[in-house]
DNA sequence: ATTAGCACTCAGGAGTTAAGAGTGCTAACA
DNA sequence: TGTTAGCACTCTTAACTCCTGAGTGCTAAT
């Protein structure tokens, strides 16, 4: 986000820009000229502090709403204030309500994950997606069929990481139960620690064979089982409070709010914009995002980490008139957090 | 919901608030004498229908928004509508798509219900509300505790029906891990085929006596697994399309969406609602609910049941201005086949 | 370099007007 | 006696105008 000229701004203007985005970023109302100068910090007057905005405008930090109205940041505003006018976040107290949590360790990893969206969402009143951990750690634990009655039973399959999978069925007429059982004591045997992502690798090319030799009517059963093991989606996302976005002053028009929905909807181009994110803190502002559906919105990604790997992302949609510097130093917290939990599950495997 | 009185309206009159609602109900615009005149069923001139329209305002079943607008039905004409004017429902098309996720008996009764719960959504854009079965059948048909690591395990405990619910724990350091072992074998031994509602009390009457003199160190342990196996709340609330109902008119103020969504969130009230419900379909227009935050809205209700007991409850929360017949009809299919969905996962209890 | 002063601009609310849709009533009609 | 045509009347809605207040840009004085 580099441009090749180095803008030089006086320390003036540095105040001024500030105390302008925090203002506006607290207010959603345009700021003038008379208001900053009545502010303690700003001893200048009213006409000094127009001179100002009027060369900030010109450098495109800010901009007005018409000709005659105060200043807004313009989003290279908000750009410039995101990379140099927020100090060093500090760890918020707020988060402490999730480190207790994940500390407990009486949860699953699945569930902080859900709490955590949920927690964000409502510290900060936008809303929050995050994308669960992508599963390339996570092995396979042990493959469980529980028959219900006769024709119907249960499969459970259970992760190292404590991840629970499960799905009901009716057994066909034509399937042997003792030939479930056998199926079910291979692959326990043959698939337990392969890794999530190459388990329908490994069915096919080691245990195909083996059950073709011991086990009758094999096709069917087969298919049958796959359909449940290589399981859907490999990745999940979590979104928390969708309607609190509501308590933004910049929803104020119904059809804003419906295509807000309609794109919080589409759950595969928000996967697909937060697997793009870098490493680290990433603050993208209204026409930086890529994707249309949200150009006039501000979105900050945060990614949370298992050994240097990039494991899953935070992230936070809001207007672009978004608190930064809070919502920056919690996602900084958070995703410290998610790192510590994600240590918590994964140290041990076996 | 009847009246000490039985009004008696012309056959004609009976076609004119017929033609008026539905129309009403289809153009969310208060419809006019000169419109209905034009309608090939309605063989009147507007200055008849005029009259009668007055009648039926008089009658209380119409209303006018101001002076010279066109009618709109009141809450008792809709009430009458729903109660003379609609025909016999017959079985939607529509309804298929459930029926056949429900025939591959492929999925838990829960996904199931939550299935219904979106694609009812879908059909009506209305928001559907369905209230999970109780317990009363449900047994437990296992619990099983499975190691991940040195300290953290995760429990899983599977009922009659295909439910699982699962939770992870860190192991504390006191506990030994063949404790745990014992544990939970007295347990499947003592609590298979139990209710789910009854686990607590047996637990506490026939299980800890039992484990006290085998296990050391019984109660530390004994509350840990206590707390997951009796489970929060016994009976589940599926919410579909929340945002759907944004596609309706009278949504078309910012004040109505917030309101509605704020109420959507209180689980609790809902629930209550929910519950006090008759069997059958019951439809409940505006004033006519009990519950002030949905003194604007309709409210459609159809249970489920097993063996003529009631097990839960389909609900549609739409605008008063719904379309009744569609809504009707479909929620009748869709009780039905709720009532052979539950049929399919309790008969072979063992 | 800063500030006071003044003319200018524009959004938003209040008031006005005109068009259109719909009604109620009366009188004519079958 | 039930139905219809006609007409005056009402009320909403949108467009237009007017006015005020907040805010600006520029110039001249400090």
């Amino acid at each position: 986000m580099l441009t090749g000229v180095i803008i030089m701004l006086t320390e003036r203007q540095l105040i001024i820009l500030q105390v302008i985005i925090d203002d506006f970023i607290d207010s959603a109302r345009p700021v003038g000229s008379r208001a900053l100068s009545k502010k303690a910090n700003l001893p200048y007057s009213a006409a000094t502090i127009r001179n100002e905005m009027a060369d900030l405008e010109e450098l495109g930090f800010l901009e007005k709403t018409h000709t005659s109205s105060g200043r807004v940041p313009s989003e290279k505003g908000y750009r410039y204030y995101v990379d140099h006018l927020i100090g060093p976040s500090t760890n918020p107290n707020e988060i402490r309500i999730l480190e207790d949590i994940i500390q407990d360790g009486f949860f699953e990893f699945e569930q902080i994950v859900q709490m955590s969206a949920e927690v964000l969402s409502e510290l900060t009143n936008y809303t929050s997606i995050i994308l669960g951990p992508e599963m390339f750690e996570t092995t396979l634990k042990q493959i469980q069929i529980l028959p219900l009655s006769d024709h119907s039973a249960v499969a459970i399959l259970v992760t190292n990481t404590g991840h629970v999978e499960h799905r009901s069925f009716t057994i066909p007429e034509k399937i042997n139960s003792s030939d479930l059982e056998k199926m079910v004591n291979i692959m326990n045997e043959r698939l337990k620690g392969v890794p999530i992502i190459k388990l329908q690798e490994v069915l096919h090319t080691e245990i195909a064979l083996l059950m073709r030799m011991y086990i009758d009517d094999f096709e069917k059963s087969f298919d049958y089982l796959k359909a449940f093991i290589v399981t859907d989606n490999p990745v999940k996302l979590y979104i928390g409070g969708k309607s609190n976005i509501l308590m933004q002053p910049e929803f104020n028009d119904v059809d804003k709010i419906r295509s807000f929905f309609t794109m919080m909807e589409k759950e595969n181009e928000l996967a697909n914009i937060l697997k793009n994110s870098k490493n680290g803190i990433e603050v993208t502002i209204g026409n930086e995002n890529e994707v249309d559906a949200i150009k006039d919105l501000s979105l900050i990604t945060a990614s949370y980490h298992m050994a240097g790997d990039h494991m899953g992302t935070i992230a936070l949609l809001g207007p672009t008139r978004m608190e930064y510097k809070k919502v920056i130093s919690l996602m900084k917290g958070l995703s410290n957090e998610m790192t510590d939990a994600m240590y918590m599950w994964y140290r041990n495997d076996d």
